[in-house]
DNA sequence: CTCGTCAGTTGGAAATTCCAACCCGCGCCC
DNA sequence: GGGCGCGGGTTGGAATTTCCAACTGACGAG
């Protein structure tokens, strides 16, 4: 079984295993180099390597040469890569409020001045997301009643 | 080595294995018992049943007897559990927008009436986040100068 | 008495991950 | 020119996780 046909689940396949989204996080931060990457995630090298090919493969990261002889690569954000932003900083808010012991352990600042936290709300009547329920009111195309 | 101390990794360790925020999405869609949600993710059931152990262990979901003779259990979002909405409603934007092909295959209604859209803002001066750059104020209580 | 439902558990095979060690092209230093 | 170190990986084998199908156990329906 393959479940439900859902963009969560087609999103986690590519950003979903063990250390794709902190090598993410750490590219977002500008530590772009594999050896600084994988000491800062903690990740093994081989397992790294895997998941910044298939980052890199999906469009997430690119990897460009900052230096020949010898050859030398970075990695970098793509449009795509910086629109996950958002998931980031929703794991770094739920993480500071429920499960870190302590003052929030990292801390970024937004271009406004101000520390960087999220608020995320309804598009459309602007009321903050998580509060009220929700429902499912299509799948696959169609449209379910309850 | 274990990494940068950093709440996204710690809200990771809790949520970020394979199933775990699947299993959360069926929660939240209001699909609570352990058969339906292992069809709807495509999850095997040992495995679910661990995951699901974990997040009621973490404080996520509860576990609530709705019947006894035979004992029968459903899993509920805690408060925990429903603050993990604006992560859930961000992989699925980024998955419509970059991954997805076609329309969107699953879409939710907001209390508002509207369909739920994220939209993810900086908390003090209101900007989208993600467009800007941010960049590391603080790690591990102390400032970080570039 | 058999079948079906629900919430799991069990056992063994398959796939992944971890870890340490290695490789390669270079620059630096003496 | 010999040795050391850096950056960006790859390799091999052991340890861990996951997958999958089958099973359990307490019921209710026919």
């Amino acid at each position: 079984m393959r479940g439900r046909e859902c963009s969560i689940a087609n999103a986690l396949a590519v950003v979903g295993e063990r250390w794709s989204l902190l090598a993410l996080r750490e590219v977002m931060l500008g530590v772009t180099r594999f050896d600084a990457i994988a000491a800062n995630t903690g990740a093994s090298r081989d397992i790294l390597a895997a998941r910044l090919r298939t980052l890199v493969d999906a469009g997430v990261l690119e990897k460009r040469l900052y230096d020949e002889h010898p050859r030398r690569y970075e990695y970098l954000a793509t449009e795509s890569g910086r629109a996950l932003q958002p998931v980031l900083l929703g794991l770094m808010e739920w993480g500071d409020r429920y499960v870190t012991q302590g003052p929030p352990p990292t801390v970024w600042e937004h271009a406004c001045g101000g520390e960087l936290h999220l608020r995320a709300v309804c598009a459309t009547c602007g009321e903050p997301v998580g509060a009220t329920p929700s429902r499912l009111v299509r799948l696959g195309g169609v449209d379910v009643d309850r």
